[in-house]
DNA sequence: GTCGTTGCTGGTAGCGCTGTCAACGTTCCT
DNA sequence: AGGAACGTTGACAGCGCTACCAGCAACGAC
């Protein structure tokens, strides 16, 4: 059966301007401002593209205007739950809107993040969501040039290239130490992985907050630049207790590593909170439902994600915020892993989140 | 300073080509087909390009040539673990290809899915991805009728719509029931959230090897539709035991049930795997290093995606498979969790990943 | 009554690139 | 030597849409 193939289903704009009686140049200002036709021509305008079943032609579209409808997303990791949580919130926030997300992915690393950076600009999106505030000196004069709106996204700091939506780990880190201390607990060790700015700030808070106190020593401190992992939490772990066998508590860089600490002081029979207390960051879903509950740091990743993207559209469209810098802040969620040393070493039985008192605390940024 | 700004900065093909000093369809094949120029032109034109720092317009070629770069990309979730694996898969094989990836989220509603792959489609994708088989009958008229390359990833089944990249959940629910009768468990749970299409057949799988056993009962199956969660793995367990409290073992349709799972057992004291053992589903990497060790089967996320992609890349450029079905199957990862039954209500205490012990398994399909 | 002013509509002219076809020079075959 | 076949190059037209500007009617201000 010979079907034609060339042009025969093509429904062009040219044809639903012709259905509706209306010049072609209408039919498009139909599609991209309706308020400014006529109720008359709108509605028959309308009727037609429904009629045809017309899908604009979003090339030629890119092409006419010089611009396009594509929010470009930059983000370090496909795989962490914390990223996927923002894209998240980013995608919902950009759904319904004429926006469609370019996402790419930098792998933690910031000439990665240059190269994939001029390869979007030079399609010149509608906006850009960058992660963190520590880009090259050549990506930041990018952005700056740019004439798109930027939010950067994970971090709160002092020079936004344009909007700016996250929260202060060095702050949240501080609050997590804070909270031990208050506690009772003194020796208090730190595990992080991966090591990447954000992870480098929620150690300098802790360093400072230990320091602070006086009880700051170095050898508290293990790190790796490995990617992190529950596994890689016992490992760490591990190394610390070999090091300083005296600490009475941990604050892990995230939940994954706090996880891994859990499970090797489990397998070493440690009891915790008894012997050692456990502080994640993050708070990830599984940490409300350990055994013993873990306590976090709550992020409002979600949030973040898709608030970024919302202000980034509220932007494109020339509502431009009254406050460019948004802190999201972070709570600390105290759980039974943290709970005052104590000679009893078996933690109380008791329902998952149980334990699930909350301190919000704003962070403020120095 | 008065800078032009129109076209002042604006580097097109035709400055190229004129600085090359050939024709700007000459210079336009180097970018698409550089073997089909001389060997003088094409470093001619690779200079003159670099020197002027030329980038494509990637809407105007994609209406001149009436199809784009684009590779849409259609799964049902973001957050989900076994998801970001997979896209990490695809991305990664994405890059420095020409394609960009376009992603959208049906959040498991085929429904939403019909929607966006009509959305897809009009924009002429270079190639897709889709996840599963259960498309609406629309969806699968619409895909059989695409004049581009289609990968149906994560599922294996009968009838693919073009080329198809999985394992069968059937089998692998089948062999891990399987490998509980073999370590000595036959009151066997069933833990399932979510209930998408794959967990569905996972509990088919489940139930069929019960029956060919003479074992199965209804009563050992408790599922909900609501999105899975370590806490709803508790709470699923919690209603299993109420409802069969002499069960020997749970079979969880994936591994944040299982650890949820494992999680409820401690808070009730009971041992794993001497009174209930567990298997999970996709060996997260945290089934390694819980205490006790988690079994679980082994799924081949990441070269999933990474495979489906390129595929798609070079069927998309005439390259097509020789095989357009690829089973990836999968694996059961024997650890602690589900060893055979025994008095000693303790586990053995020794170094994550002790037992792990691998039994492939190619997955074949009925 | 004349002149803006506003609201709506349409014509013209591309946006930057590639499909198609034709033309050229070269090589190989008979 | 003549012609076919191939490899390489260029001219032309147009992909589907929108920016820009002009035109027209309706209205109010002086």
């Amino acid at each position: 059966m010979g079907r034609k193939r060339t042009k025969s289903g093509k429904i062009r704009l040219a044809e639903v301007a012709e259905l509706a009686g209306v010049s072609p140049i209408t039919a498009s200002r139909f599609f991209r401002n309706p308020e400014a036709l006529s109720v008359a021509k709108r509605t028959r305008v309308e009727s037609a593209a429904k009629e045809l079943g017309y899908v604009p032609n979003l090339a030629a579209r890119a092409l006419a205007s010089q611009r396009t409808e594509v929010i470009g997303v930059l983000i370090p990791s496909l795989t962490n739950n914390v990223f996927s949580d923002v894209l998240r919130g980013i995608y919902d926030a950009s759904e319904g809107s004429r926006y469609s997300i370019q996402l790419s992915n930098t792998r933690y690393s910031i000439l990665q993040e240059e190269k994939l950076l001029r390869l979007f600009l030079a399609q010149k999106p509608a906006g850009l969501i960058v992660t963190g505030i520590d880009q090259t000196a050549e990506s930041r004069a990018m952005l700056e040039a740019a004439d798109c709106p930027i939010v950067q996204i994970m971090e709160i700091g002092p020079d936004p290239v344009d909007m700016m939506i996250g929260f202060s780990h060095y702050d949240a880190a501080r609050a997590a130490v804070a909270h031990l201390f208050e506690q009772g607990h003194r020796r208090i060790g730190f595990v992080g992985a991966r090591m990447d700015p954000r992870v480098q700030r929620r150690l300098d808070g802790y360093v400072s907050a230990m320091k602070d106190a006086g009880l700051f020593e170095q050898r508290l401190v293990v790190t790796t630049a490995t990617p992190t992992s529950v596994t890689l939490g016992g490992a760490l772990f591990t190394d610390l207790l070999a090091r300083e066998p005296d600490i009475d508590a941990v604050f892990c860089a995230n939940d994954d590593l706090a996880l891994g600490v859990l499970f090797e002081c489990r397998r070493r029979e440690i009891a915790v909170p008894g012997q050692i207390a456990i502080v994640g960051f993050n708070d990830l879903e599984f940490m409300a439902s350990a055994v013993p509950t873990l306590t976090s740091i709550r992020t409002n990743r979600y949030e973040m994600g898709k608030t970024a993207a919302t202000m980034l559209i509220n932007a494109i469209e020339g509502r431009r915020p009254e406050q460019p810098v948004l802190d999201l802040g972070f709570k600390v969620i105290e759980r039974q892993s943290s709970l005052a040393r104590r000679s009893d070493s078996r933690p109380a039985v008791s329902g998952a989140g149980a334990a699930n008192k909350m301190i919000a605390l704003p962070s403020s940024h120095d």
